[in-house]
RNA sequence: CGGAGCGUAGCGCAGCCCGGUUAGCGCGCCAGUCUGGGGGACUGGGGGUCCCGAGUUCAAAUCUCGGCGCUCCGACCA
């Protein structure tokens, strides 16, 4: 992408409304425009990562044996009558009339939903287990907004939703998700830590929070410091392994992890000392098993092997990828801007020409930029007619994990590449002609995940990257 | 929902107390010149329902009342 064709409308001061880091930065960074107290629009840099994000949480669903579907916004206040959770729900509903007066509500969730399609089609133990998930704008009318996408009134959520025979089936779904969240969190560049939660208005008997840790963080956390070099589960680990996965799940949750809603003062003081963490964190995910809470009301029933029916047991499972994508910036910034886990970037280099209109460097920057591209690589070429040191902080700003540099002064001299600049951001300079192999050094910016395209510090200050 | 505060150009702000030229500054924007490795300099230019409505007054960005919007602290939540 050019950025003269692109509509990245940067700030250089920050909007006096956002306070913590991820708004301000977002909001700099032209990725977010506020539409209204807790409702924002992305705009195409914003919603390159949603995407990102949103693609490594579909990936691991499916991985775990989950379906996407799409299930509407709005909802009849009827399913929510059936349920009991229509008066209960409070003002945080937004609630909705039609043209003929019914009853409507803008979804904050969607358990009643997702049981009245599963009742209407499934009879038996045999459909099952089952796990249906979907990606889609929640709404949830908060008194008070605050922290930018942190906590937003309209937000994008993932929920899946299991459904089992029996109780000891609805954990293996449960201990699935688990599994499927770690590794989501780990592939989005974060270090997430599951803790013992509060059920909340979802209800049931077991739920984990996923928290991240991080300075700025919502609420308090305590846990043992070995969490944080927890290894977490490969890809290729088999999701149908009932007693594995509960081995895994049972070390994930062996030793103490609280929130502060659920801190015990006393289980944490048995951690030896220099174990102990007490931080800051923000819930990322949400895991919840409730049994027959909803299947019993709303009479959503399979006949068992000995042909009685009985409710399904089900659990339900949150990620929320808007508020992830502040979480991650929360994470992963510095004083000049964000840092982007390459696995979200919005692009995975960007090519600044540090001298525009100049013959040699637009003919290197055209040349390196069109390469890029014929090798799918996802590149910014910043080919404005601003100062260096603009660009540079554009760069830095918008958080693009590998500056390329292209300036009349490397072009000039003898081969080299200059380690990196003051911050964790990768740089490369480009030096010499724009030969062969600086070139093919610099196809090799791309996505971390995608093994071929994978660079490294390493690598670019070897023979190979002259 | 209690408490506090803010709405003046795209963004950050001054002006408001004490009413009175054509409403101002920085950044950004447009044109041009010189420039070019960490937000450059100069010259010229464009851009405003001073949140909305009512009132007071010869005169309102400024004073009064009402409304709307937004933010922060607390109680509450993905």
């Amino acid at each position: 992408m050019r950025l003269s064709r692109y509509f990245l409308p940067t700030l250089r001061e920050t909007p006096k409304e956002a306070e913590i880091v991820s708004h301000r930065l977002m909001l700099r960074a032209g990725m977010i425009r506020q539409e209204a107290a807790g409702i924002y629009a992305f705009l195409p840099l914003g919603h390159r990562v949603l995407r990102n994000v949103c693609r490594i949480v579909r990936e691991e669903q499916d991985r775990a044996g989950a379906i996407e579907m799409l299930m509407p916004t709005i909802q009849s206040a009827d399913l929510w009558r059936e349920s009991g959770r229509y008066e209960d729900y409070g003002r945080e509903m937004l609630r909705i009339k039609d043209r003929h007066d019914r009853d409507m509500l803008y979804g904050p969730t969607n358990e009643e939903m997702i049981t009245e399609i599963f009742r209407a089609y499934v009879r038996s133990y045999k459909d099952l287990p089952l796990n249906l998930y979907h990606l889609q704008w929640k709404f949830r009318d908060e008194v008070r907004p605050r922290f930018g996408l942190m906590r937003g009134r309209e937000f994008l959520m993932k929920d899946a939703y299991s459904f089992d025979v029996d109780h000891a089936a609805a954990i293996h779904s449960y201990n699935r998700m688990f599994i499927a969240y770690l590794r989501t969190f780990d592939r989005l560049g974060l270090k997430s830590i599951p803790m013992v939660a509060e059920t909340g208005p979802i209800g049931g008997s077991l739920s984990h929070e996923f928290i991240i840790l991080a300075d700025t963080g919502e609420s308090e956390v305590y846990c043992h410091r070995d969490y944080l070099d927890f290894a977490v589960p490969n890809a290729d680990i088999d999701f149908d392994d009932a007693a594995m996965l509960r081995a895994q799940v049972e070390r994930w949750t062996a030793l103490y992890a609280a929130t502060s809603e659920k801190h015990d003062a006393a289980a944490f003081a048995r951690i030896p000392a220099d174990r102990r963490v007490a931080a800051r964190g923000i819930e990322v995910g949400h895991i919840f098993h409730f049994g027959t809470k909803y299947s019993e009301p709303m009479r959503a029933v399979v006949s068992g092997v000995d042909g009685a029916e009985r409710p399904v047991h089900m659990g339900s499972y949150g990620i929320g990828p808007s508020r992830l994508v502040a979480a991650i910036i929360e994470a992963s910034h510095d004083d000049n801007g964000i840092i982007w886990p390459p696995a979200v970037a919005p692009f995975a280099a960007v090519i600044l020409n540090l001298k525009q209109g100049a013959v040699e460097t637009d003919a290197a920057c055209e040349r390196l930029y069109r390469a890029l591209r014929a090798r799918q690589i996802d590149v910014l070429y910043h080919d404005l007619d601003e100062r260096p040191g603009s660009k540079f902080a554009t760069a830095d700003l918008i958080g693009i994990p590998w500056q390329i540099m292209v300036g009349p002064r490397g072009l000039a001299e003898p081969a080299r590449i200059l380690p990196e600049i003051a911050t964790v951001r990768g740089s490369i300079f480009l030096a010499g002609a724009v030969s062969a192999s600086p070139e093919n050094a610099l196809m090799r910016c791309g996505r971390a995940d995608v093994p071929a395209a994978r660079v490294d510090r390493a690598w670019i200050e070897s023979e190979d990257c002259q």
